[in-house]
RNA sequence: GCUCGAAUGGUGGAACCGGUAGACACGAGGGACUUAAAAUCCCUUUGCCGCAAGGCAGUGCGAGUUCGAGUCUCGCUUCGAGCACCA
């Protein structure tokens, strides 16, 4: 063996080889259950969460990777520093995303769906995360999603999940609802097709009702402020008043007049209203319209459920129709026509406004298409307004539609019985179990594929026993997400979605990482479905993520990384040519985490050739003598440097400063120390598991290198015994002089005057002077 | 249109509270080692002028505040993200 290195020559006897490094290291985790916490007696219990990820075909993607990688790096940072870490991990595997790639493949969602789980798996423990393998799920387990249907019917015993039928979302290509949250411009999420508007009876959660809730308590968490904003924007408070305007005219066969309340932010505008419009389905258009405008009016309708809404938000031409009929402005007076138009939606405040076209763009559009009058207010006009309205709060926030025609997804656990109405399936009679039908491929029927299983679907109605009929709609994929942070440490308890003890020890989560993308979404729901749970008694708490991050993207040449460009990244080569650590560390290293970055197939050498100096330097290492005192204090700056900036997942610059680190030990070839080099292996333990793993063993530790304790730095050995101080005159780098730390201004002076380059800018009697300690000294002429 | 971000060498990116712009890395150039190559190691690398010492300019654009601005203020430009006929 020795012989034969010998011959190769170029092969050293202890080199650096990542792929035996990380085998070995992967198999003993497992072995030694290094990566499972103790979760009923874990003493200072830290639960690290990543969204999970939905289990694709394709398998991992780079920016799959980059995401787990940041949360871990904060997981096994956080380990060093004490805590017990919690880091699961699982899959959102149900779900039209699911269910038309298994279309498309003509595979079962089932049959598929474990394949693409098992790679999945294989490629994130090439990844050497600290995943506690032992707690994983897939929302498709049946042990899982009885628990997804035991939280709709929670909402539905809070009286908050309703069933009713109204204009919804409707993708044609996918032939289901969307939520307003998955639909984009007018265009699916998924598949972007154009959503169709249609009548059906859909099952909804009152999100709205949290409103209020939702947005006050995003000032007290410690979140990204890009999500936050976004959620306040989604969430879309406004606030204004509530006015009633009286009918001129009485509504045939009845005693008195009827009056139309709007909602305007502008109350101040009243004495500008020159007319009133009405939504095209406000239910008081048919009462109200006169015969001479009726045959107008129903054509203008029937137009307005037609249309499509990408016709309605893109082309923003105003179209309406007058009704015939008048109200009383409550300030003035004066009647005003009554018009109807789809630019004000039956769905916000409530679905009528008073027009006021001199002081409201869409108004003033309306008015001038049909000639109505514009009338311009002055300052004194607008301030001493009469007050007729009442103030009120208005929100955008729509309901949650959660019903979805499509079959691979939980069944909405409900029993409809014609004597006992709507009845919830009892919770001991969960899981309502998915059936396996082959005939899975959804229809433009506007019921689910299920509603074709008869054998399925009539059930016994679980009240008074007579024939009863299911649901056949299934719940959206967001709300299998929307609690699954719950199940986690509680994994593997039957009975019960989550035990109260583990629960209180590890919830709510403490840092959860994931992507913007989410955040009018799941993290919005999350919050709600936490709100609801806490209500209803079930936990103590009704934030779900103390701390929230939002990941950066990782593009590639300046563009999204996507198929048809081929400028795709498979972690898999990147893993084979470098190994997990190099990887993880290079994309940690190409941008701030929070930002992303750019990928470039050279910049991982970088990484790599840093831990190939950290191995050699680790294995030819003194024992013996004295480090270098000032070696010593540079480690100590890095301690520092390192540790603070991980903490704040700031983590190019930890990797940086490491790199710097490592540049002064090895500084003209030199034989770096123990004692200089020991802590540096702990340093870059997060981010490069498995090599630091190897070498705290070679340099004689039994135990993991994450049962250590984070390295501590001595303050002292911050500052440095002689500065090198900056000297500006007027304003211009004019030189530097070396003085030593404690130094005062006057003999930083005299030291700046004493070099010649500054002298001669320094003419006559300085003006002023200002010293900054330490930094810089200033003079004026 | 509204709400957030961002803009720094050839490239990715650093820069604490307003205090030496360009850390770290890639790439490039030069050198050492080698029969040679790879690997490794060392040096140089913002631009311009200069043999040099040194000087001038410089963080998207234009102003301003300040002894001092990549950083703060005002006004723009461009790019990215989210929302959008929400009264």
């Amino acid at each position: 063996m020795g012989e034969m290195q010998e011959i190769q020559g170029s092969v050293q006897p202890d080199s650096y080889n990542p792929s035996e490094v990380e085998s070995k290291w992967k198999n003993l985790w497992t072995e030694r259950h290094t990566n499972v916490p103790d979760i009923k007696g874990a003493k200072n219990p830290y639960y690290a969460l990543m969204m999970f990820p939905y289990p694709s075909a394709e398998g991992l993607h780079v920016g799959n990777m980059f995401a787990f990688t940041g949360n871990d790096i904060h997981a096994r940072y956080q380990r060093l520093q004490g805590k017990d870490v919690f880091e699961p991990l699982g899959y959102d595997a149900f779900g039209i995303h699911s269910e038309n790639y298994a279309l498309k493949v003509g595979m079962h969602p089932a049959d598929l769906i474990p394949k693409n789980i098992a790679n999945f798996r294989r490629q994130l423990e090439r990844a050497g995360l600290m995943v506690d393998w032992t707690r994983s799920l897939s929302t498709t387990d049946p042990d899982y999603y009885r628990w997804t249907q035991w939280v709709f019917l929670q909402l539905y015993k809070q009286g908050l999940a309703y069933k009713k039928k109204g204009a919804v979302n409707w993708c044609p290509f996918d032939k289901t609802v969307l939520a307003n949250e998955q639909v984009e411009n007018g265009l699916c999420e998924r598949c972007g097709t154009k959503v169709e508007q249609r009548f059906l009876e859909q099952w909804f959660f009152e999100i709205s009702k949290y409103a209020p809730r939702l947005l006050e308590n995003l000032d007290r968490l410690d979140w990204s402020e890009t999500t936050k904003a976004a959620q306040r924007n989604w969430i879309g408070r406004s606030n204004g008043a509530e006015i009633d305007f009286r009918l001129a005219t009485k509504v045939d066969g009845e005693d008195d007049y009827r009056s139309i309340r709007v909602f305007t932010t502008r109350p101040d505008t009243i004495l500008g209203v020159t007319y009133m419009v009405l939504a095209p389905e406000h239910p008081l258009v048919d009462s109200i319209a006169t015969a001479e405008q009726r045959l107008a009016v129903d054509n203008y309708r029937e137009e307005a459920k037609k249309k499509d809404l990408i016709a309605r938000k893109v082309n923003k031409e105003k179209t309406g129709v007058f009704t015939g009929a008048y109200a009383i402005n409550p300030a003035t007076g004066k009647h005003v026509p009554i018009w109807i138009s789809d630019y004000v939606l039956m769905e916000y405040g409530t679905g009528a406004i008073m027009a006021v076209p001199g002081h409201d763009e869409r108004d003033g559009e309306f008015a001038e298409t049909f000639g109505l009058p514009i009338v311009v207010l002055t300052d004194e006009e607008m301030e001493s307004a009469p007050k007729v309205g009442v103030d009120v709060v208005n929100y955008r926030l729509h309901d949650w539609c959660i019903s979805r025609q499509r079959y691979w997804g939980p069944p909405i656990p409900i029993i409809y019985c014609d004597d006992c109405g709507p009845v919830p399936v009892p919770e001991n009679q969960l899981p309502v179990l998915l059936p396996p039908i082959d005939d899975f491929k959804p229809d433009d029927s506007g019921v689910s594929p299920l509603a074709r299983h008869e054998e399925w679907y009539i059930t016994p109605c679980p009240n008074c026993g007579k024939q009863g009929r299911r649901e056949t709609d299934v719940s959206d994929t967001f709300l299998d997400s929307a609690w699954y942070f719950l199940r986690y440490p509680s994994v593997g308890i039957d009975d019960k979605p989550f035990d109260p003890e583990i629960t209180k020890r590890w919830l709510p989560v403490d840092t959860y990482i994931g992507g913007n993308e989410h955040a009018v979404l799941h993290l919005l729901y999350s919050r709600f479905i936490t709100m609801v749970l806490k209500d209803g008694g079930h936990i103590e708490f009704d934030e779900p993520f103390t701390k929230f991050r939002a990941h950066g993207l990782i593009i590639r040449e300046g563009a999204k990384m996507s198929k048809s460009k081929g400028n795709v990244v498979n972690p898999d080569e990147y893993i084979d040519e470098w190994g997990a650590d190099s990887f993880r560390t290079y994309l940690m290293f190409l941008g701030p985490f929070e930002e992303g970055g750019d990928f470039r197939d050279q910049g991982i050498s970088g990484v790599r050739r840093f831990l190939d100096r950290l191995w050699s330097s680790v294995l030819n290492c003194e024992h013996t003598g004295e480090p270098d005192a000032d070696v010593i204090r540079k480690l100590h700056q890095t301690i520092k440097k390192a540790g603070d900036d991980t903490a704040k997942l700031s983590y190019n610059t930890a990797i940086a400063a490491m790199m710097e680190y490592m540049n002064v030990v090895r500084k003209g070839e030199r034989k770096s120390h123990a004692k200089e080099i020991a802590p540096l292996v702990q340093l870059v333990a997060p981010f490069a598991p498995h090599i630091a793993e190897e070498l705290w063993e070679r340099m004689g530790n039994s135990e993991s290198v994450f049962n250590s304790t984070w390295p501590t730095y001595d303050p002292a050995s911050l500052t440095e015994d002689s500065v090198e101080i900056a000297v500006q005159v007027n304003g211009k780098m004019r030189g530097k002089i070396s003085v030593s730390a404690g130094v005062q201004q006057d003999e930083a002076y005299s030291a700046a005057i004493a070099v010649p380059g500054i002298a001669k800018f320094v003419t006559g009697e300085p003006k002023k002077v200002v010293f900054v300690p330490g930094r810089l000294l200033s003079i004026v002429v």
